[in-house]
DNA sequence: TTGTATGCGTTATCAC
DNA sequence: GTGATAACGCATACAA
């Protein structure tokens, strides 16, 4: 059989004997490092003429680090969205490739991810960290790669945190509320098992408490789950209660769509009949009715951190085993607060 | 130096000395083929004593049929990260792998998109199609890989296509306005370059014709692209007519965003002041105001589509050289249509 | 810096 | 089906 080039890609042999340099040459040079002056232009023309690209999987399998990054979401809505894309430009202008692996809000596998990502030899791996990731901490122990959190902390583990100052900017979104006037608030909840359900909870509290009001009664809170029928339902036993609300507070958009939907059921509008701040500020929220005042998360700089996380980590320097970084939000006040 | 096991990764040799069988055995039993009865629990065993990962990049670079399938999409907007999102679960449960690459609506940067692929050898490119790529089409064809196209149509490459019924939605959602009684309607437009945006266009003013109107006047078609501020001056320039309409046929979701934050602006609202269609039904939009009436596509369909034909594309079954397979769209009604 | 040789871990190809 | 062996394309260590 003779060989006709055409039929298979050509390699970097190929390469190295067109520009009449050696392969290792050849390699440096697609590794961006320095070579005599002369040979780079040698060989870009030879990949240039013979179409040549790199076999990543070739790179990938002789490589001593990974040019994959894991990154699990729970599913594909606009905050984890959001970040994961910012991630993913970040990394590829520093040569890395992300595998996104999400578990469509399905009850969490995280073996399944695992295993996925071990096939990959994945560097490190991304993560909100949701509720039941202490269950398998061993399993990640067990991946041997740096794991990085974003969103959520999660106790008894060595890793990189990126989380926003939940806490405070509960505060001062409750505060917002009382400001207004508000005395009959109700809170809805996100699954109280995620740290981030926590902050948001304990920071309302404290800025009723600084207000000199007491902890909300418990039929005040509502939701419990971070999904559009939590904000649902909770809402609908919220404004079911013999003294409803004048304002509520959702610790997420889903909460709020779900709270909305019962609004809207019930013939009611935001902020005539009840007050509304809420986490998460979505591209919607300008034009919902009056406008939403949400809390805003930072996203590029959460992603720059993540980013920042993972180089540092990889290159391998002397490092504390356990990194945390936390943003600030903001409240961006619009009209579904009114003054009472 | 000795051999500390703990320090590399288990391979297949490991498995297969482990299990006493060859290593070809141990690659039909990862790949799903059939073994001779009882070595496949042998093999497992080994597998799970020995915590063994098959490495992707080694089998990637051996196997002839890569697992990888690139994917395009404009911008993590909700329509292309719905899309996205089920292709991903469709594909993986086949055992393929998705790698997305967006261009973050930057101007479009297709060399560096298929550059990147080729390094991943993916067996195929699925993308929206979106303008621009005519210019490309040889760098397509150089890939020699298939191509799948969702949403756009787009001349003279020989491709599978998964369509949807563009202009039959238009004329429903067009048609619905007539028929509330409005007679001033406008059109917010795509790039038109892009084929859906010609082929909702076109629907609505064949639903103009039919209904024995004139095709609309230029003042009334604004737009002409695909973002927020498009149509943001699009509506505003609309608004500001002499006689301004009395609704208006949106062709994206993100036109309408844009059309509303005028409205908002304006101190108007729908449909009091001006009646609302749009393509593209996001999950805000039944508690937008009073709803927001919606042409919906049928995500779940169109990703069903892709992941057909890439299989059967895949399988190097005898084919047509280009197939196109369209779907219908629902028009979803709320209340953002006013009787007149 | 360059050239050469070796190995990464798997799949494909045979003969059995 | 199974077993032995030859690739796959690149990065790297080593000697030059």
């Amino acid at each position: 059989m003779t060989k006709l080039a055409s039929q298979k890609n050509p390699t970097i042999l190929d390469v190295a004997e067109k520009a009449k340099v050696a392969v290792g040459t050849v390699s440096r040079y697609l590794n961006g490092q320095s070579l005599r002056s002369g040979n780079s232009e040698k060989v870009a023309i030879a990949i240039a003429d013979l179409g040549f690209r790199r076999s990543n999987a070739a790179a990938e399998l002789r490589r001593t680090k990974s040019k994959f990054v894991g990154f699990i979401l729970p599913m594909f809505d606009e905050f984890h969205t959001d970040v994961l894309a910012h991630v993913i430009q970040d990394l590829r202008e520093h040569g890395y490739i992300v595998l996104p692996y999400s578990h469509g809000n399905q009850k969490l596998h995280l073996p399944d991810a695992l295993s996925y990502f071990s096939e990959h030899r994945v560097a490190a791996l991304i993560t909100s960290g949701d509720t039941g990731y202490e269950k398998h901490a061993a399993a990640l122990r067990a991946l041997k790669i740096p794991l990085i959190l974003y969103s959520n902390e999660l106790q008894g583990l060595d890793v990189d945190r990126v989380l926003v100052n939940d806490r405070a900017a509960a505060i001062g979104a409750t505060r917002h509320l009382i400001e207004m006037g508000h005395r009959r608030i109700a809170v809805l909840t996100g699954n109280m098992a995620d740290s981030t359900a926590q902050s948001r909870f304990a920071g309302f509290c404290e800025a009723l408490a600084q207000d000199g009001q007491p902890p909300p009664a418990p039929n005040r809170i509502a939701g419990g789950g971070w999904l559009q029928h939590h904000g649902y339902l909770g809402t609908k036993a919220l404004l079911d209660l013999p003294e409803p609300p004048t304002a509520i507070f959702s610790s997420n958009y889903m909460l709020t769509l779900g709270a909305f939907q019962v609004l809207r059921e019930m013939g009611l509008s935001v902020p005539e009949n009840v007050s509304f701040v809420t986490f998460g500020d979505i591209a919607h929220y300008p034009f919902y009715g009056g406008g939403v005042t949400a809390v805003q998360f930072p996203i590029q700089s959460i992603a720059n951190s993540i980013t920042e996380h993972f180089i540092s980590r990889h290159q391998g320097k002397d490092l504390p085993l356990s990194r945390t970084i936390s943003h600030d939000c903001s409240l961006i006040i619009r009209g579904s607060v009114r003054r009472i």
